[in-house]
DNA sequence: ACCCAGGGTCATA
DNA sequence: TATGACCATGGG
């Protein structure tokens, strides 16, 4: 049995938990806080933090922009990191409200935006793909922890390899589907939440047959990663 | 009392 | 280039 493609993997996703509608926000610039917000921590801290800056009515570039530190601090204060956060917000808002908001930047091509986001401290390669993906309708393969533990553990990519060797491997072997990429990565949160923890507990996870297989299949000698 | 979460930056060797 | 320290909350 050959190693199974990206595609195949995707599939039994898809037939697994079907479609996840991701990101869950309402417009572009509350996915772009989002995907700021949950750096590193759970989505369910992060939702508190949305809904304490909708309550305020804070959820928008101008308030951002324009509250005092301290107190924008204190409102996400349950998504953690709150001081870098907080400052991240706050310069992310006049980048946003500087380009011309969604529109103005939508004009421009992926490659150039993910540059201007990756310019902005504090913005990493993740959070950048995910503004792309799910608030500028780029699409690009967005790459996460989750990725990363689930294709190494399912040995179709090696231990060293970085994001944008992560990344490439995916876009080298995928047609880039704005729909498919967002489902993409949507699932794979989906299926590491339930199934792949740090602490493996792979029996009863869906792709565990395949997981078997490919794990024997990459120990051959003639099938050496090139990732 | 740990471990973990939809990362990223900076200092050090 | 490659580890390690640091940022910080809330849930299991």
């Amino acid at each position: 049995m050959r190693k199974p493609s990206p595609l195949q993997i995707y599939q039994l996703l898809y037939k697994e938990y079907g479609p996840q509608y991701w990101w869950p926000a309402d417009k572009p610039f509350e996915v772009m806080v989002g995907a700021i917000l949950t750096q590193n921590t759970s989505w369910t801290n992060v939702e508190m933090a949305i809904n304490n800056l909708k309550a305020k009515k804070m959820l928008d570039y101008a308030s951002i922009a324009s509250s005092n530190h301290e107190q924008l601090a204190e409102v996400i204060r349950p998504s953690g990191f709150f001081n870098q956060k907080s400052d991240l917000l706050q310069r992310f808002s006049l980048f946003y409200m500087n380009q011309g908001k969604t529109s103005g930047l939508k004009k421009w091509p992926k490659s150039t935006l993910r540059k201007q986001l990756l310019d902005i401290s504090g913005i990493g390669p993740e959070t950048a793909d995910s503004i792309l993906l799910y608030a500028l309708d780029k699409p690009v393969f967005v790459v996460d922890a989750y990725t990363r533990r689930i294709f190494t553990r399912l040995g179709l990519l090696p231990d060293k390899i970085d994001y944008d060797g992560i990344q490439n491997y995916f876009q080298q072997r995928l047609t880039p589907t704005l729909l498919m990429f967002q489902e993409y990565h949507a699932l794979i949160v989906e299926h590491a939440k339930r199934h792949c923890r740090p602490k493996p507990a792979c029996d009863s996870c869906p792709l565990y047959t395949i997981c078997a297989t490919a794990r024997q299949a990459s120990m051959a000698p003639e099938n050496s990663l090139t990732a």
